[in-house]
Order: structure tokens, then sequence, then C-alpha cells
DNA sequence: TCCAAATAACTTGATAATCAAACTAATAAA
DNA sequence: TTTATTAGTTTGATTATCAAGTTATTTGGA
């Protein structure tokens, strides 16, 4: 338990720093990446609801939101039903930047388990979800 | 592949969300928290390789260093062979926090991995040892 | 129904984190 | 021994962040 905690420790670590390198290349910053990472899984939200998943206030989604729709990665449209709300959602552009940096991420899935056998990827498959299911 | 990927990303997304609300809790802020993680896990070493590791420059270091040895965490030793160095080690209060941290790190290993049985998490455990071998 | 409380987003003012570039001191290389 | 490189710091500017206050809207009692 203790040697897989390190590992877990370890993994986490060097894809911190992946992530960083793959995010400088952009020429986007790795906060604002983030942003189109979230809402190019989870699709359209309102920005109270992006802000606790970036785990920043709203006061500073607001400034980010409004430097990526100056960019031309994000939009802003109102909610349909509730009007203090605005929902915030990827341009064509900003989808395309997020499936960039998806097709980076699964190159760097092939890469790093091209020495596991297929059972293993099956078990790790399934351990990754059972372990995601308990956070 | 494709869904293993995505495990991936998710299970990372959560331990960033998970590190950020433990170190909240210590009063530090998460550049604190990551740079007496590297030294606790590493020990001391020269402002160079910990910026590196960090994936800051060294002028930005330079600053957090001075806090942190305010706070008295770490201490500055001149290296023994160049000058030009100094190295940057934990006080006994920054391996404290280390130690602290780290046993929430098992905690959570404990957790997630609750409902693993034995062969899961041991073929887990040199599934991530390839892993971070590949990186 | 109507008003108080809660919520969503934004603004403001202050602080922390960061970088690039210039600088000093020391080492390495020619 | 010069010259080039490296380590760390400083400076000036920019970006990221928060807490607290503001406005508009919704929600939940009385």
């Amino acid at each position: 338990m203790h040697s897989l905690n390190n590992l877990i420790i370890e993994f986490y670590d060097k894809l911190s720093s992946w992530e960083l390198s793959v995010v400088k290349d952009t020429g986007y910053s790795l906060a604002q990446v983030h942003t189109i990472e979230v809402l190019g899984s989870h699709g359209p939200m309102r920005m109270k609801e992006l802000a606790d998943r970036l785990g920043i206030t709203t006061g500073t989604l607001t400034v980010q939101v409004e430097k990526l729709v100056q960019l031309g990665l994000i939009v802003r449209t109102p909610h349909e039903v509730d009007r203090r709300s605005i929902l915030v959602e990827l341009t064509s552009e900003g989808t395309a930047l997020h499936k960039h940096h998806n097709r980076m991420h699964l190159q760097l899935t092939e890469d790093i388990t091209r020495h596991l056998d297929p059972e293993s990827i099956k078990v790790l498959t399934q351990s990754f979800e059972k372990m995601n299911r308990e956070f």
C-alpha cells in the first residue's frame, strides 16, 4: 500500500509536468487550457459550476472568461430559465483546442502503456473505474 | 485505450481537486506545499534543480524560497563544492508538514483502493511502475 | 401573495505568482 | 588566461487570485 501510494504520487507529479510542457506549447496559460478542458469534457455550464470545478471563485472566473471570450475560444449565452445565470460554452476554435489537447493525452496514454499486456490494461482500466468512483 | 485515457484524465482531475482542498486546510499556498513536497521526497537540492522540478524560473523560486525561509519551513545552506550554488532543505517544521501531507496521501490511497482485491492491487502497482518509467 | 433570504455574476482593491531580462559571482572550457 | 557558461538574485511588468461589496434574480417562508 505504501509503495502504491508513492507510485500514485510519482504518476501525478509526472503527469503534471507533462501537462505543463504540453500547455506551454499551445501559447495559452495553464488556467486557460484547464478551463477549456472542463468545458470540453463536460459541455456548457454556468459560471458558478465552472468556478467550482476549477477550484476558483466566480470573481476570478469572470476575468478569465472575459479573456477567453476575447481570444475567441468561448462564448457567453444567457441561461434559458435562470436569468441570473449565464452559460459558458466553447466556440469551434475552443473545441478545436480541446480536441488537440485530447489527442495529446491519448498519445501519452498509448506511450506509457505500451509495455502493458492486454490483461493488465483490462485490470488497470477496471481499477481506475473503481478508484474514480471513491473520490 | 480511449476509455483508459479518459479514466486517467478523470483520475488526474479528481486528484488535483483533492490536493487543492487538502492544501487549503494547511493554510499554505499550493506552490508552497508543492515546494515542500519536492524537497521532502527528493531531499535537499540546488535552486536550479528545484526550479526545474517545480516548472518555474529561478527568479520566481528565489521569491518563493525567501518566503518559506521566513515561515521557518526551509533553510538555505551553501553548496560545499560549487560556491555559486546554495542548497535548499527542510527544517524540522518543514519535514513535519511533509509528513503530514504524506499521511493524507496514504489515507487517500487506502480509501480509493478499498474495493480492489489483492490481485488487482498487485497488477495496479506493477502497471504504475511501468507507466512511470515511460514518462 | 409578498417580503426576506439566498444565489449568480460582476466589480474593485489588494496581494501573490509568474516571467523575461539584466546583473553579479563563480566555474568550466578554449 | 581569457572567454563562455552556469547559478542565483533583482527588477519591472503582467497575470492570477481572493475577499468583500454590489446588483439583479430567484426561492422559500409567513
